[in-house]
Parts: C-alpha cells; structure tokens; sequence
DNA sequence: AATTTCACG
DNA sequence: ACGTACGTGAAATTA
C-alpha cells in the first residue's frame, strides 16, 4: 500500500526521450533490414513472409533443406528459435543473416517505431504504468509501454538506452542496481558461512566459488573457471539440473554434474536450504519471502514428475526472486520519504527488479548518491551485506556503465 | 485468442 | 522415456 504512492509519483513524472536519435536509428536499421531481407529472399529463390515462423520454416526445412536434423515445436510446427537456429549457422549462410534480421527488426518494431508515437501530448514524455499484483514472485511489472525491458546487451540494442535522456541540461540521469542481490539473499536465507564471508570481505563471488567448485587457489582461477561458476550460480537459484547447465555451457551432462555434485558439497547448507524449501513447501502447500509474501504451489505434491519438478524450482525460487523484490519496495518507500523530507528536487523515475533511475538535478548529486546508498543499502539488513553501484551519465546507457 | 519469438532482470 | 532455470510484456502471424 505505501508502495502504491511511490509508484503514481514514477508513472506521473515520466521519462524524457531524444525522438530524433531514435528516428535516426530507425532509418539506419531500415536500411540494414531491406538489405538483409532482399539477400534472404534471394537465397531462398521465392518470396515469403520473412516474419511468419512457419513460412520460414517450411523454406529452410523443406525447400532448401539445409539439414535432415529440423526440430519440431510442441504444435507440429519447424521450430526457428534463435537458439535452434544458432545450431544451423554452419549449415548455410543464409541462416546467420535470419538471426540479424531477427534481432534489427526486434530492436524497430519493438522500441524504435512505437516509442516517440508514446511521448505524451502535454509533456513530451514517456509515463509507463507499473503492475503491483501481475507477478507471482511480488516483482512489480511494467506496462503500456514496458519500460523494464528496454535492450542493453548488444551494441544495437544500447543505442536505444543512449536515447533515455534527462530533460535539459541541468539534469543527469542516475542508475543504482544492487550487486548480487539474490546471491545475497540466498547467502542469508541458507545461513552459508563462507558465502557470507566472501560478500562481508567485498570478495568476487564467482571468482570465490570457481575456487571452492575446482579446487584451485583464487589467483589460479582462469577466465573460463569463473564464467562456469557464474553460471552454476545462476542456475542455483532457479534449480536448474545437470541437463540445463550442460546445454548452458556447451558441456557434457557428466561434466555439468560433476560441477554441481562439486558445488554443493562445498556449499552443503545451500543445499539443505534448497531441500528445507521443498519439504515446507509440501507440507504448507507455500513457501514464503522475508516480509511473508506468499506462493502457493498446487503441484508440489503432483503425481506427474514433471509437473511436481516445475513446482520444486518454483519453490526454490520464489522466496529469492520474491525476497528481492520485498527488499526494493521498501528501499523505494524509505528513498521516497527522506527525499521529500529534504525537499529534493530530482526525481525517482524507474524500478527494473534491482535497480532504480533517478533524473538528478544539478547540485543534488553527491547528496542523492549518499542518501539512496544508504537508504537501499540498509532497506532490510540481511545476515549478508547489501551492496550497490551507482552509475551517472547524460543518458540511461551512460549511468548504466 | 493462441502461438512463436525475443527484449529485460 | 519423459523433460530439463525463474519471472515478465510486446510484436507479428495464424486460427
């Protein structure tokens, strides 16, 4: 309820966009696209809705017949996901050029087109709505237009961030995401010691646990150790099996298990955490965050081993993904309040799951660093330290860095 | 309205 | 043999 206030005052103030960077972009994808689109077709030696899955498909699969090995989707259709077609691109050329296609014509239709259409009349800014009871976890969701979605990972998709601007020049924007947050969380949760340790002494949580899950000194760990790690942390949180890490990897089922036989015997309370959530989840029929928020989960004592294995990563999950998001609403409230108290004039604009936007004023800055590292810093003290890192800059991709 | 794909944490 | 990591929203096609 308190959040609710906080979330109008977001949706009101809105955010500003430079409309012409964005058109301009758009006229250079469209370029990339006809090109691209014309040498797919020319390949294919027919025209044919390059955007229909299923007429791709039947080109590829059947026309072409670029490999004899076409998975099939749950309804019979050839399956052209990106990373069913990642396995192809060795297969013909025409294939790599599908995947960029793909992801310009996401990046237009998506963001690039829709967003300056959205610029309210009266404003000129973005005003997204945000959801506080969509999600089963307690995540808030984001709206008409989505604004926690907006592309970052590749160097296309971050010329959409660059366009997120403050609204003149006595503004800046301001990212501030929590560091590991659910790794935290975890840590806390399970009571882990030497997971604890390593966040309590600001040490490389990955880096830390490539050394106890390869039995190697930390100074020894190579780049490829710590990116396994990472992804073996990962996983944990979400109850992945040997299966998925290995198709995460690249590796071999044997090798995935042998990681995460590994991981838990050095990290054995994570796993009796993991098994603690499970039991309370069928004897309560529910798990539950730090603040109480509850997920009940029908299926945990299912029949169907696949049905009940869905509810068992539900359970392990949702208390994390949940806790997090508890730790964050009440970051939001106490950021809000004492920013009010101080008479502020910079403004909390965006939520996306561990990070907050703010548009800072000139002459607030060093005073809004302090006061949101301290007020989510400490928002709910936790067994493990929360952390976060704060990013400045003249755009939502500059603050992010 | 359902399906497929893909953008984010 | 089964299916295999959690949580979302939007665009486009197809039924």
């Amino acid at each position: 309820m308190p959040l609710m206030y906080v979330l109008k005052n977001m949706e009101i103030e809105g955010i500003n966009i430079d409309v012409e960077a964005l058109n301009k972009f758009g006229g250079e994808l469209n370029e990339d696209l006809i090109r691209l689109k014309s040498e797919i077709i020319e390949a294919a030696g027919e025209d044919f809705n390059l955007d229909s899955p299923r007429q791709l498909g039947t080109i590829l699969f059947e026309k072409m017949q670029i490999s004899s090995k076409a998975k099939k989707t749950k309804t019979g259709q050839y399956a052209t996901s990106e990373d069913v077609l990642q396995k192809h691109e060795k297969d013909h050329p025409i294939v790599g050029d599908i995947l960029e296609y793909r992801q310009l014509k996401k990046l237009k239709s998506t963001y690039v087109d829709p967003l300056p259409e959205l610029c309210d009349p009266v404003d000129g800014r973005i005003h997204t709505s945000f959801m506080q009871t969509v999600t089963a976890t307690g995540r808030l969701s984001s709206n008409n237009p989505n604004l926690q979605n907006i592309p970052i990972r590749t160097a296309k998709g971050r010329e959409i961030r660059k366009a997120f601007v403050p609204r003149d020049n006595s503004h800046q924007l301001m990212a501030v995401d929590y560091s590991q947050i659910e790794l935290r969380i975890i840590a806390a949760l399970s009571d882990d010691k030497s997971m604890i340790e390593a966040f309590k002494n600001g040490i490389d949580i990955h880096t830390a646990t490539a050394s106890k899950v390869f039995h190697t000194p930390v100074d020894t760990i190579t780049r490829e150790q710590r990116s396994q790690a990472k992804a073996v942390n990962f996983g944990i949180i979400y109850g992945q099996s040997a299966f998925g890490l290995a198709q995460n990897l690249n590796i071999s089922r044997k090798e995935a298990k042998q990681i995460i036989d590994s991981y838990f015997e050095e990290y054995p309370t994570i796993k009796k955490y993991m098994e603690n959530v499970v039991a309370e989840a069928r004897e309560q029929g529910y798990v539950k965050t730090v603040l109480n928020r509850r997920r009940y989960l029908p299926d945990i004592n299912s029949t169907n081993a696949i049905v009940r294995g869905y509810a068992e990563r539900n359970a392990i999950n949702a208390p994390i993904q949940g806790s997090a998001a508890d730790v964050i609403k009440v970051a939001m409230v106490a950021v809000q309040k004492e920013m009010f108290e101080r008479g502020l004039k910079s403004k909390m604009i965006l939520q996306v799951h561990d990070e907050l936007i703010f548009e800072v004023a000139k002459g607030e800055l060093e005073q809004l660093t302090e006061l949101v590292r301290k007020e989510m810093g400490g928002a709910y003290p936790l067994k493990a330290p929360l952390d976060v890192n704060v990013g400045v800059g003249k755009s939502w991709d500059e603050a992010a860095h």
